[in-house]
DNA sequence: AAGCTTCGCAACCGCTCAACC
DNA sequence: CGGTTGAGCGGTTGCGAAGCT
């Protein structure tokens, strides 16, 4: 059994909204409210429309401040990061921008920023092909170079290890907070792992719109950090497998299991912005959903709960 | 200029959730 | 405690405008 509806189909009218209707609708709230019952609205000032209909109509159009087109970067910004950590609740990103219906950002997003995004990630793909084609005609040369192998047959014999990265990239000085510098040993693991740890490189495993918005950059706020040192990172797959699973990849969480086991596709094999339900439904998701049956959250708050998942704190 | 395709947006549909009885 | 109802939400559809051939 169905449930009933919730109006009489047969006489109420469907389709665009005519200027009439939209100011007795208006009128009649802007003085006396909804009182509480959409439903009953429409008959109260002989509007033939259902009042899920009135609801919407109100909430998306004639609600006074509302905002139409014209999005900002910024606004791009947030959508796009909410929706990466919270997949499509658009009533909750709606609630980060003021003006903003949930209908309108939802719109904008499956016309105008999916693609946007889209596009984004192709060029770096493209890129990203393109340098693993240089970086590997690069060892080609490098092969060749017997002082080298010498250098590296010594080390061994010797017990050394051999370096990861080349002499000149090997201290790299990072960025953190307030300005001051951390110089990280790229060949020292243990200060390696530390780097590993930094907030900045934390955010990129963790967060992937750090990597997809900023495709241009992959290592935005390391403005020191030398271009070719990004190719050797993805090109040292002992370096990569035994410490940055998902760092050129994406990681995602399989829910089958209860979200317990964290599954790594690269970006080539899961290069689809229409496959994105696989990076948004994190551990934050059920952590989020937690906190608001617990009461602990509101929708407002969750720009200070994405905060809290970044930089590991808790929520109060 | 006409026909066709694509795009953007408003509105609808059906579902879930929570309040109420 | 279960059933009913309305609010709210997200996915989808339909239509008009714009762009293209």
């Amino acid at each position: 059994m169905g449930r009933a509806p919730c109006c009489d189909k047969a006489n109420v009218k469907k389709g665009p909204w005519s200027p009439e209707e939209d100011a007795k609708l208006k009128s009649y709230i802007e003085q006396n409210g909804t009182g509480g019952n959409w439903i009953a609205l429409p008959q109260k000032i002989g509007l033939k429309r259902c009042g899920k209909s009135c609801r919407l109509r109100w909430l998306n159009y004639l609600r006074p401040n509302i905002k139409h087109g014209g999005f900002s970067e910024e606004e791009d910004d947030i959508i796009c990061s909410l929706y990466v950590s919270i997949g499509s609740r658009w009533s909750i990103i709606a609630a980060q921008l003021p003006g903003r219906t949930d209908n309108d950002i939802k719109n904008y997003w499956n016309t105008r920023l999916k693609k946007k995004l889209l596009g984004k990630q192709r060029k770096e793909q493209q890129a990203q092909a393109q340098r693993a084609r240089r970086v590997s005609n690069m060892k080609q040369e490098m092969k060749r170079e017997t002082d080298n192998q010498n250098l590296m047959a010594a080390a061994a014999a010797s017990g050394v290890n051999t370096p990861y990265w080349p002499l000149e990239y090997s201290v790299h000085p990072m960025p953190v907070s307030n300005s001051s510098i951390i110089d990280y040993d790229l060949n020292n693991q243990t200060s390696f792992t530390s780097m590993l740890h930094h907030p900045t490189i934390m955010n990129m495993t963790t967060n992937p719109l750090s990597m997809v918005s900023n495709a241009n950059n992959i290592f935005q706020g390391f403005e020191n950090f030398p271009s070719d040192l990004s190719e050797l990172v993805c090109e040292n797959q002992q370096v990569m497998n035994r410490t940055m699973d998902g760092f050129y990849g994406m990681e995602s969480i399989d829910m089958s299991n209860g979200g317990g086991s964290t599954i790594t596709t690269t970006s080539t094999e899961s290069n689809s912005w229409g496959d994105m339900n696989s990076l948004v439904y994190s551990p934050l998701v059920s952590d989020y959903e937690a906190c608001c049956q617990q009461g602990s959250i509101i929708p407002q708050d969750v720009a200070v709960f994405e905060e809290s998942r970044y930089f590991g704190t808790q929520m109060q």
